[in-house]
DNA sequence: TTGTACGCGTTATCAC
DNA sequence: GTGATAACGCGTACAA
């Protein structure tokens, strides 16, 4: 049994097929009373409007593609939130990617968002080399949030600052051997360890990365193998909040309290980070702000392609909460 | 400058439109020789793949559709991850749409999927109306995930069993004043409750709910008014683990220590709950799980879309840890 | 491998 | 201003 379509729908009214198309777009051109009878008849008729035809027919439409990296990690709902209210504020529909575990799909998903001819992506924590995401900025116009690409959009939340801000304040509570939780090394994800080892430096002291995943359960193991070594520092800067979890859970498995024996930053401030008895102090990057910053950057490209790539930088801020205090002596 | 079209690449190959169909969809009947010919060409001209154009010419996909309730809730990520593994084994495409804060929308989002053509909708989380959920069934094919729609293919873990094992559990330590934190009251969420009621009638207790909305400081502000009255109880059973952080957010506002002073249980076993600081009690409905069967039962009505709706149920586990203690005394 | 008739709306171009 | 006619967008499928 075929699907109704909107020949259907017009035989069934009586009028003609470009009558019904301008019904259900609400387009100038249909008499109210006409209008409603279209409408009624193809509620009877169960027509749902064909977005697919309707997109061919247009060459193309006027959606966002939003690619997002993990919804296991709450920064992407913030960001999601952002993007969708300026969507909703232009009348921009929204056609979502998610991204897997291994980053060599973040290209796929890209191109699967071309091929759905959106008018431009808003792409949060891609992972993909700088090179690569240029050029797939060549055939859709892309906007990276939450990371800056060169020669590409990019609203993103200055890691050099958020991460010194980090490393400072455990500085300023006394700490003198601070770790940096790193994550995997990837273009456009530097800039925190960065920040680290230049807050360290300034203070003289020699800084000490591990490099970690995303994943909490390997952030824990990793964990256990510094505090289980000879020399286990006072307190970590892990590259993110999920990272964070992951010390927090080793050093509740050693018996340690996260701010008396050793304190921990997280990054994020995602909704975990505010539990009261996770109290995680972390760096806020404002997520919702960046969200609705690459969605705007978006929707000015699609009407200025030509335009030099855009830029928008904004300062995270540091929010102190209880795992972070001055070390034992 | 109009994008590159198939037929542009052909041109430049010096082939038929028809092969370069064949060979970007890795068809049988093309020479290697020439599909590498064709597609590299196909790069240089910086040809995309047209799904839209694509879709229409096959009339539909055999994409589904995917409806998540609310990024913010980890559970639905969990959901997510099962849907897709399901849907990456059968090489079948996602395409997804997110609820918004108000559930009126969440009909939108399915005549969104609709008009995309997928072959099925996978919905984790829908709020609206029985009747509604199946006249939109009725249409395309409809999944509901994580609850029972009656008539429509459901893939549900028991609320009632798990409202049962959290109250139970409460009330074998010890506790006899519980109050029930519910959600707004909606088709398909009215299980945790009566699942709570059944436990308490059974220990000869009074039931006391109190109706709150999915927000956390919503529901700490309800918290608030209960534990400032003149009997506030010695136990809280949420519907969900957001709400139970608000709970523990209010608790800790008022120096109360959860587990000690009073006892809380949640319901998903998102992430949050399993932070070591937070240890909240819980109900684990195994989301991937259900994710997946949610999916495995979309693809069997595409081939079958007569069989009668499908039921799969599952028993959520308690999953004890520090939120909850005997009453003090 | 190729020619070509679809699929299903949209958007001029016209007629009343 | 209302409504109809027909060409068009871009792949796919089937016969040749």
């Amino acid at each position: 049994m075929p699907r109704t379509t909107m020949e259907d729908v017009a035989r069934e009214a009586g009028v003609s097929r470009a009558l019904v198309s301008l019904a259900y777009r609400n387009a100038f051109g249909v008499s109210e009373a006409t209008r409603r009878h279209i409408l009624e008849v193809g509620e009877r008729l169960g027509y749902v409007h064909n977005r697919v035809a309707a997109q061919l027919a247009t060459r193309g439409s006027s959606a966002l593609g939003v690619f997002l990296q993990d919804l296991h990690n709450d920064l992407f709902a913030g960001l999601y939130d952002g993007i969708r209210e300026v969507a909703e504020e232009h009348g921009r529909e929204l056609v979502l990617a998610i991204g897997s575990r291994d980053e060599d799909r973040d290209a796929a998903s890209l191109t699967t968002l071309q091929g759905t001819r959106v008018a431009a992506i808003v792409a949060a924590g891609l992972r993909l080399p700088d090179a690569e995401a240029l050029t797939h900025s060549a055939r859709t116009p892309l906007v990276a949030v939450a990371r800056r690409i060169p020669g590409v959009d990019s609203a993103y939340s200055d890691n050099l600052v958020g991460a010194r801000l980090a490393t400072e304040h455990l500085l300023a509570l006394g700490h003198r051997d601070v770790v940096f939780f790193a994550n995997p090394p990837a273009d456009g994800y530097r800039d925190r360890g960065r920040g680290y080892e230049a807050a360290m430096a300034g203070a003289g002291l020699r800084p000490r990365t591990v490099v970690t995943s995303y994943a909490r359960e390997e952030v824990a193991a990793e964990a256990a193998r510094l505090f289980d070594a000879v020399d286990p520092p006072t307190a970590v800067f892990a590259h993110n909040d999920q990272a964070a979890l992951g010390v927090l859970d080793l050093l509740h498995a050693r018996g340690l309290t996260p701010g008396a024996d050793v304190s921990v930053v997280g990054y994020d401030n995602s909704s975990i980070s505010s539990a009261p008895g996770t109290a995680l102090t972390t760096i806020d990057l404002h997520g919702r702000d960046l969200g609705r910053a690459g969605a705007r950057m978006a929707i000015a490209r699609t009407s200025d392609p030509d335009a030099a790539p855009a830029l928008e930088v904004s300062d995270p801020t540091l929010v102190v909460r209880r795992t972070t205090g001055p070390p034992p002596r």
